[in-house]
DNA sequence: TTTTTTAACTTGTATTTACAAGTTGTTTTA
DNA sequence: TAAAACAACTTGTAAATACAAGTTAAAAAA
């Protein structure tokens, strides 16, 4: 029986109540005792869930007065963007598929190590490229083992998030995981993909995403166009 | 009375532990029923010490089995580096001030907006270079805030971590931050500091840190070569 | 009216207790 | 001997309770 455990229940009603713009930003959200009693949980149980949003980056607790709803920002996967120009809104983000999932096997000389258990399976591969107000800034591509993926290249990816996907459909939850980033010059294949200019430099991203599943990590390489965007994070 | 919470104070011990090689890589902590007899706490007191190590990666926690030491990595500031070459041990880290600390007026059309506190005060100005293996890597621009900091523009900064000094003479230490990262052309300037070959891109990074001092926050530009080397970050 | 005090909130820290669930080595049983 | 059951650990979740400390606005005093 999988068990979700309250706080983590709390902790996705508030986050989506945030996302969904339920709480403004800028405002308080119900002191913990208001919570107590609206969700039935004690004090402890509510700061747990709140915890994990501070974690977030999604409130912002001040001793003596309360949890402050902050300013939410445009998140890409687990990075987010910040545009040079006027606001980054979710309406101007478009997502195309240039190779919708398939069944492969891992490439020789792959950048991590990977487990017997992910070797033995084979990989699911795919490729997007992602649109910020009609620009291509954003291009990605994913290997995931071929495990606990039931039908996963029967599925549409347009304008949904990887990660969205995993978590409803599959209970895979990125938990963590670690990057390396380099600024390259762009080769032949990037420059088209990116409609860059020619000279102009990329971000050049490599991230291994550990996840609830034991054995299943996501490794994605990325290349980011930030002529006119910056990737953006907090910590 | 600054008086330092019980989980803080085992934070910073087994941080310290963990750092100096008292517990192995890869090895397990005391469990926390054993943390909780040694250092007279209860468990969820240790329970939260802990949590702000597994927030940190220095540990991983496994149910059933125990708090595992994760692999350290080197560190600059809160970023890291991982090379293309052998090992990036601290031995090969050497750092030039290029501007010692200084006090000025904040420059105008900065890229962050400032406190009126932060305003006032004017701010410390400096700028450092750092080596890997004698190779100039990591280019950086600091501008803090004039207060809490008496003496600064005295104080040596070679081969000493800004937030060490910050830490430790000033008990101010970084809470998080959010940061900003594109990949740009070097211009000549830069180009000469970090001896890149023309037409070499950058990571350019804007970052601003906040402290646990209230209006005391961080501002930092950074230029890194990542010709050789790698930015690389857990999260 | 203006200032000070107070009371009622808020989050922060900490203890105590209990049981669930995952891991591992030992003991028992087939 | 080999498999199954068990015991003794580990961390995970959760309740109930208490007091400290920061914030705010209302009440009281100057």
């Amino acid at each position: 029986m999988e068990q979700i455990p309250q706080y983590r229940k709390l902790y996705e009603l508030l986050r989506k109540h945030i996302v969904d713009g339920v709480y403004e930003e800028g405002s308080l959200l119900p002191s913990e005792n208001e919570l107590c009693a609206s969700y039935q949980m004690t004090r402890p149980t509510v700061r747990h869930a709140l915890d994990s949003l501070v974690k977030d980056g999604m409130i912002l607790k001040k001793q003596g007065k309360g949890s402050i709803v902050r300013k939410q920002i445009q998140n890409i996967g687990i990075l987010s963007i910040s545009g040079t120009a006027s606001a980054v809104g979710v309406r101007y983000l478009k997502t195309d598929i240039l190779q919708k999932p398939v069944i492969k096997t891992w490439p020789e000389n792959f950048s991590f190590e990977l487990t017997d258990l992910e070797k033995e399976s084979g990989c699911v591969y795919m490729e997007r490229l992602r649109y910020v107000e009609e620009v291509p800034v954003f291009y990605d591509i994913n290997h995931l083992p071929n495990i606990y993926l039931p039908r996963i290249t029967n599925r549409s990816f347009e304008n949904k998030s990887l990660f969205e996907i995993l978590r409803k459909n599959y209970q895979i939850e990125v938990l963590g995981g670690e990057q390396k980033l380099k600024a390259i010059k762009a080769d032949k294949s990037i420059q088209k993909i990116l409609q860059l200019r020619s000279g102009q430099p990329v971000l050049h991203i490599e991230r291994k995403l550990t996840t609830n599943k034991e054995g299943f990590n996501i490794y994605s390489t990325i290349y980011f166009n930030s002529e006119k965007h910056a990737i953006f994070g907090n910590f």
